[in-house]
DNA sequence: TAAAAATACTCCATAGGTATTTTAT
DNA sequence: ATAAAATACCTATGGAGTATTTTTA
């Protein structure tokens, strides 16, 4: 009626030793078992696989055709019962989506540090703002993001991983006209250059300088951190720069100034979000952890430079 | 415990369908007994297939890489079963030996005439001598024969395609003495060139020329037909040319006579061979069918000819 | 509360085992 | 006569169904 796995493996066997006894020892089981389910996958093939003779058998041209087919597809679950074994972590590609501006700064040696770990997972990454990347998470296009904590959305689950605080950024010129101790909310927003709408970062910035003192006023919707950074570089405002962004930003843009906040400095948190299920998911545990080591080390060297 | 094709066919299902009671309905199946398969592939294979929400469902990544091997194993079982129903003839390749004496005049037009027949069978012609393609045979490397019966070895099945007489054949000069009515028997032997041995040709020339009569004298042991044919032209003796062999070889030799012989003229049987089995094999008898065919049309022409 | 999947339990189909017959050399 | 495969028959595993519970939004 229908052909059966077993029945590819008995016939398989049965192509190998040339015999039906012989076969049905390789499979343990009793030679009238095999017998059956060859004659069952002759029937569903509407021919015969073998010739029948006294001391052996020989495939049909049918048989042989078939043999190869059994063999790939035999190979192929194999495979996979295999890598059932042999799986670190998990099989297949994660699909991972990551903000803009985390990405680049991050990235690099995020992934360098999981190809070195034991968790061998493909990642393939998406770059997006966090409205899309949390959409296509929850679609399921996605497995996991990094981004800035809290995303507020029902039925995902966050762990966050490190702490990135804002530094102020601004021209040699600004920056030494500014006082020695300065405290965020007393920006005055009319300084801020921040990133066009859609960017988390923005308003992460907004809320940092203390969005009720008065209007906004927001100078430039640049489309990127390297872009928002070159033009407070150039002496058009002054920014709220992330520290895991300074030391990339920095090393592209010479005459730019960093200072430290006053303690309490502003951070954002980052953090991992997937899709909330109880069942526990080895992978992600993992993949935090890696994270939350590579972005502290990265936090850590920040502090030291500045 | 161990992957069926049930399993994965399910599995399929549920990833269409992203949800396990519409996917077991499309299955036939109630949705408990879906549940359970998807349960055991992912014991099977360790790790968790999908994730389970309320409304829906979403692949983990484990489980799209399990997914894309259904698809190829499924696929390629559902092209087995559906070749079962397709398939004319047989499927697969038909493994075909054929004697040298045979091979270049028969097989372009039977190959053709096997192509545009309804069995459409895949031919793979393997030339050699009559023991050694016998022996092929039987250790089953091929599939059948064509040759001269009878071919006198247990085991085999022989079926009669034709018969293919032979005709005297000389240079101008030699045919031009001969009297007007030759009796095959009636041949001095040391004026016969034969093939060399191994050949059955060699074997059935000495036979119609009567071996009895005295010690044969084979001037050359020629390997070819062709080489025998132009050694004969070029006037060192005369031979037995085939009917079948007669238009090729008088196209590549001009001056060749070719002469029949009084009724009953000496013949070869041609025939079809396979190895006896009891279980009947619908290939053969079309096969046998379709080179008669050809056969019997290529004698038809050779008589209409000399 | 409603919808979906998991669980519990029962039943039956079928794969497998043993004993035997049939077939071919 | 012997060796191998097919057949007959019985048993037991496990896949599927119904009813129910659990879970999550």
């Amino acid at each position: 009626m229908t052909i059966t796995l077993k029945q590819l493996t008995y016939f398989k066997a049965l192509a190998e030793q040339g015999n039906f006894r012989r076969a049905a020892e390789t499979c343990f089981v009793s030679q009238p078992a095999l017998s059956v389910q060859i004659q069952e996958l002759e029937r569903s093939l509407g021919g015969a696989l073998v010739e029948r003779h006294a001391r052996r058998i020989v495939l049909t041209p049918l048989g042989r055709e078939v043999l190869e087919t059994a063999h790939r597809v035999l190979s192929e679950v194999a495979a996979l019962e295999h890598s059932a074994q042999n799986r670190q972590g998990l099989g297949g590609v994660l699909r991972l989506g990551v903000i803009p501006t985390i990405a680049p700064y991050l990235l690099p040696d995020a992934l360098a540090a999981l190809r070195a770990s034991d968790i061998s997972l493909d990642v393939q990454i998406t770059e997006g703002k966090t409205d899309r990347v949390l959409d296509q998470l929850t679609e399921g296009a996605l497995d996991a993001c990094i981004l800035a904590l809290p995303t507020e959305r029902d039925g995902l689950e966050e762990r966050p991983l490190f702490e990135d605080r804002f530094l102020l950024a601004g021209s040699a010129a600004r920056m030494e006209a500014m006082e020695t101790h300065i405290r965020p909310d007393a920006l005055s927003e009319r300084q801020i250059l921040l990133l066009e709408d859609g960017h988390c970062l923005t308003d992460q910035a907004l809320a940092v300088c203390g969005r009720g003192r008065g209007h906004p006023r927001i100078h430039m919707g640049a489309s990127s951190l390297p872009t928002l950074t070159r033009l407070v570089e150039a002496g058009f405002g002054l920014t709220l720069m992330p520290e895991l962004a300074a030391r990339s930003e920095m090393a592209l843009a010479p005459g730019l100034r960093l200072r430290r906040f006053d303690d309490p400095e502003p951070f954002r948190a980052i953090g991992l979000v997937r899709r909330a299920t109880r069942q526990p998911t080895e992978w992600f545990g993992a993949l935090a952890d890696t994270l939350e080591t590579v972005g502290c080390a990265l936090m850590e060297d920040a502090r030291r430079a500045v």
